[in-house]
DNA sequence: GTTATTCTTTGACATTTGTCAAAGGATAGC
DNA sequence: GCTATCCTTTGACAAATGTCAAAGAATAAC
């Protein structure tokens, strides 16, 4: 179930050359003899949805309430501005999707989470994950890596902003997801990596 | 003792209109409970130091061991890239100082912590404070309240990256922190909001 | 106090990025 | 297929930012 997911995970299994493997193995273990004990309250906890594209799974002002995992489909993060909106972030199959900036604490999201595409997700109530928590700590741990993991992005992304050129953080994103351009529109990259459309086009026009 | 760190803590407190107040509250009775009845491995887990100016608190490559509350000082987070050197994040007194990016999943830190002056401080190593974790499962949730608000500020960051120019990061960063420009280097600060050290000096002549 | 060193500002110019407008392509609806 | 709409590219120019060099200011060492 869960620990399907985990060893699905691509963030999990594909962070820098697999250095997370000391950190998920114990999880998975525990997570597996978990699994074959646990109650129903845990297997009901998780279930699995199909949303159509547009679906918004979360809205900004809002405190996200369930988690997702992201089977089929595309998503992504974004915030609204007086002036524009932000694409914070693009979610892939086998990835969760969630604010765990508003979850964790309980404050309400800056971001909207949309669906881009039509989409299969797995998804969980986040009252009863905490529950579940209570229960179960090795979900503590699990939680905690998570976050901390998207803590190591935002703040290499951060680091990126400062020391990169717009072409040299386009050539980043394209080497992660090469085929980003074909699924993404141009004006949700652009904003991703803080440009103009129009920048971005001359960017791509260069590189060829 | 922790309980005094964090209503000291200017950013728990201060942060969005003490939005945090919720969150806090709960944190802070546990804890006085908490103090009221601990035994000795919690108050010896806490203990203050004073460090001299260039000393690092954490060096890029190892994996924290220590989380600090800085009572009197300054710090900064940087990053050195083949080109320069990156200050990520200042810290200035009452507030916690670690890499939870490096502690909380035990992963090696790529950024370091150096005092920017002779610092009073307190410490906890990390190893102790995660057998108390275990005993008190509050610190569970003092924990993540502490890593979700840096998510949040690093999210906040990636936006102002993506939508602000930098004369608007700078008075943003001015605004927080009017006196900064005292207290450390011209050139740090430009690191910090992703410019060379000319376009902020142009950008502080015209805003007199 | 003087000198040496480092940090900061300013100037001139190159490069990058943004803005506005128009043209070219792709797509959906009819 | 055709049209209308939206998305993307391109061009011309403006604004922002970077680079290099030199001057000015602050600081540390003597």
């Amino acid at each position: 179930m869960l620990v399907e997911l985990i060893e699905k995970c691509s963030l999990l299994n594909d962070y820098g050359n697999n250095s997370l493997r000391t950190q998920i193995e114990p999880i998975i273990k525990g997570l597996k003899k978990l699994e074959a004990t646990a109650d129903n309250d845990y297997f009901d906890a998780f279930s699995e949805i199909e949303l159509e594209k547009g679906t918004l799974l979360l809205r900004e002002g809002d405190v996200s309430r369930k988690m997702y995992f992201m089977d089929e489909g595309l998503a992504r993060h974004f915030a609204q501005t007086d002036k524009q909106e932000i694409t914070i972030d693009f979610c892939f199959p086998s990835e969760f999707i969630d604010a765990y900036d508003s979850s964790a604490i309980e404050l309400p999201s800056y971001s909207n989470i949309e669906l881009m595409t039509d989409s299969k997700l797995h998804v969980v109530d986040w009252s009863r994950f905490r529950i579940l928590r209570e229960k179960y700590p090795l979900l503590v741990d699990l939680e905690r890596m998570v976050i901390a993991i998207h803590l190591r992005l935002y703040k290499q992304r951060i680091i990126d902003f400062q020391s990169l050129t717009a072409a040299e953080r386009y050539s980043k994103l394209i080497e992660r997801h090469p085929y980003i351009i074909h699924l993404v529109s141009v004006s949700q990259i652009a904003s991703y990596l803080g440009i103009t459309i129009e920048t971005l086009s001359r960017i791509r026009a260069k590189q060829k």
